[in-house]
DNA sequence: CTGAAAGCGCTTACAG
DNA sequence: CTGAAAGCGCTTACAG
């Protein structure tokens, strides 16, 4: 059970503690430890497999080379996905991931961040809820802040997309397709990612001088359940019969959006054209497929990765508060392509 | 930076350090701590919002409150799906989860295991690649394995599916809507649960008086990418016309089944039926939707994370292994019905 | 009823 | 060139 320790090579080797630390960490050269002395040691570290107790390193340097990775809901695809990029990219500098999913409720989200604290996480990943501001800014550790932030704070660090811009260009898309009556569908939520894409569909559609009023833009409860959608959803539909196209907040909505609109039989494409927010297997695959402009989900996970341990490594004087904003692709597909009649496989 | 200490509420309220721990760990009356003291301590420690030190007490009692999850791809929707369900029952006992993914490369699983060997995880839930079974016997903690065992070691805990019923339910099902001329896709693996599908494919067919010989089994190489796959599977498809009806042993080869079906203009369903291994979001959604034997997601997320915390609290005696084989449930959908004719939406 | 002391396994300033 | 010692923050056997 007990694993081997410093000591354990120190006698075998007849040495100290100390000369054997020095060695393991790359210090002999710097401390002047004879050439023999250094390969005895090596040596018989290998042989009997010596493993350092992170937990001691950690008590003692204060650095747990572990980060915490708070996610909204490590089961939907996007942050699954995040989520391997960081545990692959964190793993090459050394560092292992503790996670956790908020299912965005705020105390979820305290709960974890305590537990994590206490855990001693060198640094934070975090996908925020509403009001996590204070509890962030009395981390001490570093932190960067994915897919939404705080506006009103200024000096924390964080990787997102451009909302706006993706909503905007999702629009414009379906403007030129020839769609004239476009409606969103949305949730009530008062973050700003969601905000921005509402901006975004607003701003799109009175540049392009098409209606923009209250009646083609629809928030659902954001806590509705997967049937709750599809009822509300289709419902607007039936309520609003002259929209000809929509635009949905989120993949989870857009799949929900499928659903509906299949339930009252219209035609995906040529009776109602469809963008989504943020890709998914499903769109891709649908009969028709589903136009979305897509998250770069690799190049979040990479920069947010890189940018914490960036913190990490040199967090002595306090760093410039980084901003990346990255930009969504539009992929155009079958569901916004009106004079396409589909056929069905 | 530095955190609050039990010193500093010791100090604070009067006692040794001795007395807080004692309070703090709820072994008051136990130690026979006076009332007024033990309230003391704690108002103190509210005050002054102390959380332990997690590190510290690892290093002292040699139990970190963290479990290693090792699953093959966390950015697959089953594994995260299972990861969610461990994340939120290992939260109930106190528990953290680190994790890491393998890609079934045995090189990466050894590293993951090192990983968390020094970092003093209680215990492991593990996706295991072949050839793990030195390694995971040398762990000197609990451990559960999940999708796949090791048949020959007979001392393993391990929640998996019965993979042999649920191939054999799903071929049976072919059989009964009618199909004759079935094939498996499925994979070279040479792990259990892949050897276990081909047997109950098999042993359907032949209990029905229906052919099952070579050229109704297509193994592919199991790390080709998604192109690769979806080439395969069409030239297969084109080799063997006479088929009308196709099984699939993972949903991800049955992903790109669809496509390839899609590719030579077959109708599923109609033209060639299919059933797959596995739901996915994409085989309820699809037009047509897509019949699978589902895997018990969520009770074999809460069974794996019970079975190890039975072993981690009362670890002193090595109990009898524990397995646990779930079934799997049909979910019939409309590609395993010749008869219907899809509108599609 | 309470406390001094040892020890978990490391790292590092200090001394020689 | 090498080592003794302190200390990270806890827990717990032992003593009184």
């Amino acid at each position: 059970m007990k694993g081997i320790s410093i000591k354990d090579i120190a006698q075998e080797a007849g040495v100290s503690p100390t000369t054997v630390s020095f060695v393991l960490n790359g210090k002999g050269k710097e401390k002047r430890i004879s050439e023999q002395v250094s390969k005895r040691i090596l040596k018989i570290a290998g042989k009997l497999k010596y493993k350092p107790n992170q937990l001691a390193r950690g008590l003692r340097t204060g650095k747990t080379k572990t980060i915490g990775l708070i996610v909204e809901d490590i089961a939907n695809i996007f942050f699954a996905n995040v989520a391997k990029v960081v545990e692959d990219e964190a793993d090459k500098f050394g560092y292992k991931v503790l996670f956790g999913s908020t299912e965005d409720n705020e105390e979820k989200a305290k709960g974890l961040l305590e537990v994590l604290r206490y855990r001693q996480v060198d640094g934070y990943i975090i996908t925020p809820t509403l009001n996590l501001d204070k509890e962030i800014a009395a981390l001490q550790k570093p932190v960067v802040l994915m897919d939404r932030y705080f506006p009103n704070i200024a000096d924390s660090n964080y990787v997102v997309v451009d909302n706006f811009q993706g909503a905007y260009t999702a629009v414009s898309h379906l403007v030129e397709q020839g769609y004239k009556k476009i409606g969103i569908i949305t949730t009530t939520s008062a973050q700003i990612q969601m905000q921005q894409r509402l901006d975004g569909f607003v701003d799109a559609l009175q540049k392009h001088d098409l209606p923009a009023g209250k009646n083609v833009i629809k928030r659902l409860p954001f806590d509705l359940d997967r049937a709750g959608f599809i009822q509300e959803i289709t419902q607007y539909l039936q309520q609003n019969k002259d929209l000809d196209a929509l635009f949905f907040a989120t993949n989870y909505l857009g799949i929900c959006g499928i659903e509906s609109i299949r339930s009252i039989g219209l035609h995906i494409g040529t009776d109602i054209g469809m963008v989504s927010f943020d890709d998914h297997d499903i769109f891709r695959l649908h009969s028709p497929s589903i136009t979305c402009v897509a998250q770069p989900v690799e190049e979040i996970g990479r920069r947010l990765i890189h940018m914490l341990i960036a913190e990490l490594e040199h967090s002595t004087e306090a760093s410039a508060p980084q901003h990346v904003v990255l930009s969504l692709e539009l992929r155009k597909r079958e569901s916004s392509m009106p004079a396409v009649h589909h056929v069905n496989a």
